[in-house]
Order: C-alpha cells, then structure tokens, then sequence
DNA sequence: GTGGTCTAGACCACG
DNA sequence: GTGGTCTAGACCACC
C-alpha cells in the first residue's frame, strides 16, 4: 500500500493514514483479510513516527476495519469494505460542503465554484501524470 | 457585519474571522473607511472569545486591511478592497485544491465530483434560506 | 477527583484511569458540566505521564463522556451519568466473570469463592480504613 | 488433559496455560509421574502458537512442577501436587482481590457483589452443562 | 492556562 | 518479527 503524508494540509497526520487505509479498502486496494503493512514499516515508508502510524491503525481497529493478531499484525476485517464504502464519498463531500459553505456565505457564485473545479482538477491531473512520469 | 463561526471545520476561529472580513471588504459589505464591529462587539455576537477576535483582527491589521484610529477603534484601510479581492477566488482555490488532491488520488472520479458539488451546492442553497426565512 | 494507579495489576494505566472516572460520574462524585483536572493535573497528582492521562480522557471523549473545550478544558457531558451507571456494575461483573470461570473450571465450590469474597472484603476494608486513619 | 484459553481477558496465554496445568494436578488430574501432551499437540488442540506453549512448559520446569525426561517428554514432578495445592486457592484469591479492590474503592456494596458472585456463578455452571451435552 | 499532535526511544508480551 | 504501553519533552492553537 502507498501512503502519502501532507504535513501542513491542517489534517492530522494519524488522520490522514486512516482516510487513506479506508479508500484503499473501498477502493479494493487491500482486501478482506490482507496484512496490512506492519506499523514500523509504514512508519519507515512515511517518514512518520511510530507512534503516529499506530494510532491511525488502533483508532481504525476501534472502527472495526482492522483487526490485530496477536505477534502477527493486522488484516482487514470482513466488514470494511462495507464501512469504508460508505465513507469514500462521505469523506470527501464533508470537506467539499465545508469549502462550499464558506463560498456561498461569501457571494461566490456556482459557476466560479465549478470552474475552480475543473481547474485544479485538470491541473492536479497534469500534475499526476508528471509524478508518475 | 455577520459572521458565521463553524467549531470543528478544522480553521482556526481567529482565521475563520479574517477570511469573513476579506470576503465582506471584497464583496463591498464594508466599505474604505467604515468602522468594523468593536473586539468586544464581535466576540459577544459570535459567542467566541475576546482573545480570538483581538488575534483576528491583529492579523488584518498586519495585512494592511485594518488600520487602528485612536479613540475610534478599526477602520477599513484604503488597500483592503484590492488585498482582499485578490484573495477572493484565491481562498476557497486553495481549501478546494487540498480537497480534490484527496479524491484525485483515492481514485474518486471528476464525475462524482461534480455531483457532490451540485448536491450540496443545492442543499446548502436550501439552508440558507431557511435560515434567512 | 481523587485518582488511585495500580501498577502492574494488569490493567494499563491509562484504563485505570477512565474506569475510575466512569464510576466518579456513576456515584455521583462528578457532576454534568462540571471540570475534571486538566491532563497536567492529573498527571502530576498521579505521577503519570501527561500523554497517559491524555489518551483515557481521548477515549472518555470519544465515548461521550467527556467534552472538550477549546482552550478552556473538560467537562462531563450530559450523557455521561446514564453511561457510567449502565457500567458500573458491568465493569465489575467482567472481571469478576473471568475469575470465576477459572474457578468454576477447575473445581473450586462456590462455597470456597463465597468465603475467600467475603475474607478479602473484609480484609480490604481494614485496609481502607487504615489507609484512612 | 483439558485447556480452555481465553484471549482477551487480560492474562497471557502462556500463564493460563500454566495456570491450567497447575490445577490439574492440584485435582488430581495430572498424576506425578505422568507425561503432559507434547508441546505440540496442546499447541494444536488449543490452536496456539507452538513458541507459547514452550514457553509455559520452560515456566512450570523452572517452577519444578514439570521435569522433562529426555526421550519422553516431560512429566509431573514428585513436588508437584504440593506446589499445585497450595497455590490452588492462592492463584484466585490474588485475582479476585484485585476486583475486589476496585469494587470497594469505588464504592460497591458487599451485598452488590454477592449478587453479582451468586448470578455469574450461576450461570457459567449453566454454561458449562450446555457445553457438556 | 487548556487540550492536541508529534517525535524519540524504551520495555513488554506474544509468535 | 508483531502490536501495546509508557515516558519525556517538544511545539501548536486556543482562551
């Protein structure tokens, strides 16, 4: 699994390893009883803290998508699928509704907001294919 | 002027506050010149503490947005309108960017974005007034 | 809030803690609204470390009974009293449970469980009173 | 021989296994002289890592309770059955207090914790009969 | 002052 | 090797 870390996007690192664990599972990245990568080694991978990757995991466990095996590691439960499938948009569309919010308040018209969209969409596309390049 | 503070969107309240009076200045909601509501005014209004109004407006003042006229209170400075409509635009692209970065990479298509956007375009539309009726 | 840590009885600090503030809210020694000590307190009172502290609180939070507020501190919420007395009992009755499953395995009579409970019970009410004096 | 394991109730496998052995005699279950299932084969029937159970059988030889009897196996020693019977209340006892210290601290009646010692008694004994048929 | 996040490094229990 | 707990100490945002 690939993991990428924004520090200074305002999200909470643990936060963003658990989003990123939970599209993976809705995405069928990693699936129902896979290993997921050990916290040591996503820590390394991440250039995170130990401790930071095993939060994200312990409060994932606690929402029922992990589950740990004693000296073993952790797989995927048989219910995350469901789960996560039910908040790969939902995580999204809170934060969309938060930004979307503030440019209705502020007399931001729908047809800027879906400009900007289509901008940073296709910049963000370029952008990718460049990494990936 | 109003001003709508939303705990827990994950921007700090004192930001929350700066960015409103951007917007208002750009919107011409307020004017060169005009007086802004009292730190104390504000705080009360919007329930928040002293302290986090004092900060916000301590900012706009180092952005050269706010001017402090003795024995007046703040003013409008005679560069807020072209600072601030500048940043109009500008502030909810970069909330956006970091959103559609997310679903860029979890594999989320334009598509599904653009709903979600439309979705709660609608919806928040609807709330609004409702809170204005 | 007085607070009582056992190390090295098997239970991790850190859920000595929030049992102990669960049965503070059941019996009535914790009010609604009002304000545990700050994590710094407690660790200091209890010579624990603050992150310990910090974590049961987290978890006190993410079960509802307490709230954080900004800047300000935590509190117990409204729910918290129908929380804590639906666990009062239970948090005794499973470990309780665990014991005498062990017991009743391996051939120990009730009659032997009755007296050891009420030797040690009155032995560590000695104690307590001891303790007190 | 018999052995129950209980992941999650707090005490390492390896110690309920040596918890187990020890009853065993102390019932005259486990007779001296007489081999205990291959490390291998408790393994297997109690669906535990190998590593574990060798680790409470290294436990109960340092402890003197099992002699290991090269080309045999290992076997109850001559001081078992003393060893096991003295510790047989003891090993409850100590768990039971520890319960009971909680209870008392946090101001649960004796009469609650009779009730809740005669309802679990109760019905793990039914437990168990279900488990018999 | 408050809680929240993060890092670094230690030790333990388990496999 | 695995995850879990704990400590120590830092920085940040907010009140």
């Amino acid at each position: 699994m690939i993991c990428h870390i924004d520090a200074g996007n305002g999200i909470p690192i643990y936060e963003q390893i658990e989003r990123q664990v939970k599209f993976a599972v809705a995405n069928g990245w990693l699936l129902v009883g896979e290993r997921i990568p050990s916290v040591r080694d996503l820590a390394t991978q991440t250039a995170v803290n130990v401790n930071t990757v095993s939060r994200a995991y312990r409060d994932l466990q606690q929402q029922g998508v992990l589950i740990a095996i004693r000296g073993t590691g952790m797989v995927i439960s048989g219910q995350a699928p469901q789960i996560c499938k039910q908040d790969r948009l939902e995580m999204i569309r809170e934060r969309l509704r938060s930004v979307l919010q503030e440019a209705l308040q502020n007399q931001i018209s729908v047809g800027e907001i879906r400009t900007l969209v289509d901008d940073e969409w296709h910049q963000l596309s370029q952008d990718q294919k460049t990494d990936e390049a």
